[in-house]
DNA sequence: CTCTAAGCGAGACGGTACGTCCGGTCTTCTA
DNA sequence: TAGAAGACCGGACGTACCGTCTCGCTTAGAG
């Protein structure tokens, strides 16, 4: 054990401070018109206070956008015996908070802020993508030890289909194309893992 | 009468070395570090020339990807009457292309280019989602007038769910997080939407 | 011959904006606190047609200053044959100039920026120091052609003596010290190098 | 009773550090590029702990200066009867002095720090200028005593003239200018009052 | 021999300015 | 006209310092 803690501390009223701001101007003004000055204006912040926790605006806004979704648990779909039913529901569920133009205006940050990174795409797919991976992944599970499931069911491709197809409705939320589907493609995947 | 174009026309030279060299750089250096000075710098042209053709950074960057993505046929998948050999071999295939950083790399450069804008955001989806959605219904639909599929069937829902895992897998070839399957995709795909 | 100027040609209105507010900013608020985020916006003008210009704040205040001063000419003491009451009138003139806030604000202002650049300095001793070394030598020439002075006296030394006291009378004008009185000088002064 | 300071008392080892690493970094680096945390740095020393003791890094140094010279003493002229001599000989002797880039370098400093601070400037006057004042006019007052000088003549003015010239002398060290002569300047200045 | 009041190195804090880069726009000259 | 060149205003970048403010830790005199 060596040195202890030594100068003041850092402030975590700042950090709070900081990704509020960011996650704000963020849902308001979106990515590419971002700024790390304007993030410390809002946040009544030093520039060199955001610089001394992450080192450019994409890793800020990446810590941004999952912390704000930290408060929003990843519930597993329900199990009710009915795996169509109770996909349908869990997809109407996340369907009506993708929509939420907060929400989808955060994850086009992220994705923005993961396109160049390494290191932020993998953030993102660490905390965004693997709870939903996990979640239905256990409902699935649950579903195949009942024997209900193909033997040689592909529950990997089938999970990244609907994390695909989520991201997509997310990236394309801007156009006026046609959102795709997620209870026409839950049936199709219930339909494609099933036993027979 | 005068209503000919007067003065100098527009060199298309210019135009070629343009969208070369943003598309050169997108790949090098990435969207975040894209300049337009840079694009101008090494394409031998004044800023004012690309300034004449295009309203803005992102713009190029969409010019420039599907440019060189033009010369790129999507081809519908074969008809060998075997609708899973048939997709398999398409996925195959359009796996490959999308595997290649090159390809990639600009991919993710017109995403970031759509994320904030809404008419990048429908050239992206009207110019590389639209080619694929049509080539892979037309073996939809003829697979369909053989009645070898559901008649309740999703089309949309399933082609949404392809290029759902294809953008995903692109956005995520930056991670070391496994590559979703389109081959495994396309199995439980053709059973989900099979007539039984 | 070869290419003439290509480009648009700097524009000299922004040159004049700039010194002005420069000269109006070291008269304001002293040097130390001059900036040139500062004379930029007095100025109406963006920071980096003043860096295109000159290479530091001190680059500028001293061509600021020389360019305010350019418009007093320095003119030689009169030659009425009385060199004492020459030198005394020349003195009470100049004595008033320096007395002069603004003048005085502007040759302090001159001064801190030659204390640490080689460049500057040089530009401040020959564009300062020596129009007035040359209007007193013409004087002392004149008078020394005469026959009026010692042989060996040591005309240079004379002027730096005089020049060296306009200079520490104007930096000490901060301070309540007494100041340095030109007139009892060019007293001893004449006396010093009168022939005998 | 407790008038007596309580607490740890100030660390005079500090104290030295911080002025001599203010010295070391003014020859060095110069005024401009002088800066409070460099002096706290190379001193080994708290930011804090400057401030407790100076208000700003222009006190600082003149504090440094005038500590760094305080060892040499400033001996009026001897007096071997000889007026004229005694001054060549003394001027010889500070004109070395004065001549010392390390020297020079510290005073410009403290005249940058002097130039904008009506409290800096006081002290440089009080502390650099008013001994060598007081020196030579010792030396004088004996020469004026003995009857060898003018009745009327401006002692004080005469010893502005030889300060003026040292201090344009540091000041222009900078420059390929030729140096102002204080041997030259002595002699005028002697024949300037002596009784004829 | 504790209590309390400094002082100390360290380093974070809100700010201001730095010098640079780039975004779009605007001349100027040449073709 | 278009095009290469390059200056223009503006805004943001990431960095350096400013002077202030905690931290935990001495180092003293007072109780």
């Amino acid at each position: 054990m060596t040195d202890a803690r030594r100068g003041r501390p850092r402030s975590d009223q700042a950090d709070r401070a900081i990704l509020g701001a960011a996650a704000d101007l963020l849902t308001s003004v979106g990515y590419e018109r971002l700024s790390v000055e304007g993030i410390a204006a809002r946040a009544g912040v030093a520039k060199q206070t955001i610089y001394r926790r992450w080192p450019s605006k994409a890793a800020v806004v990446a810590e941004a956008v999952l912390a704000a979704q930290s408060g929003v648990a990843i519930a597993p779909p329900a199990d009710t015996g009915d795996l169509r039913a109770d996909l349908q529901e869990w997809a109407l569920q996340y369907g009506l908070w993708l929509a939420d133009p907060v929400v989808s205006a955060m994850i086009r940050g992220l994705v923005a802020a993961a396109v160049d990174s390494q290191t932020n795409a993998t953030r993102l797919y660490d905390h965004l993508a693997d709870p939903i991976r996990t979640a239905i992944l256990s409902r699935l599970t649950q579903e195949a030890e009942r024997g209900t499931l193909r033997k040689n069911a592909d529950l990997d491709a089938l999970i990244d289909a609907i994390l695909g197809t989520m991201l997509y409705r997310v990236l394309s939320s801007l156009t006026d194309a046609p959102k795709p589907d997620l209870g026409g493609l839950m049936n199709i995947l219930v339909d494609g893992v099933r036993a027979q």
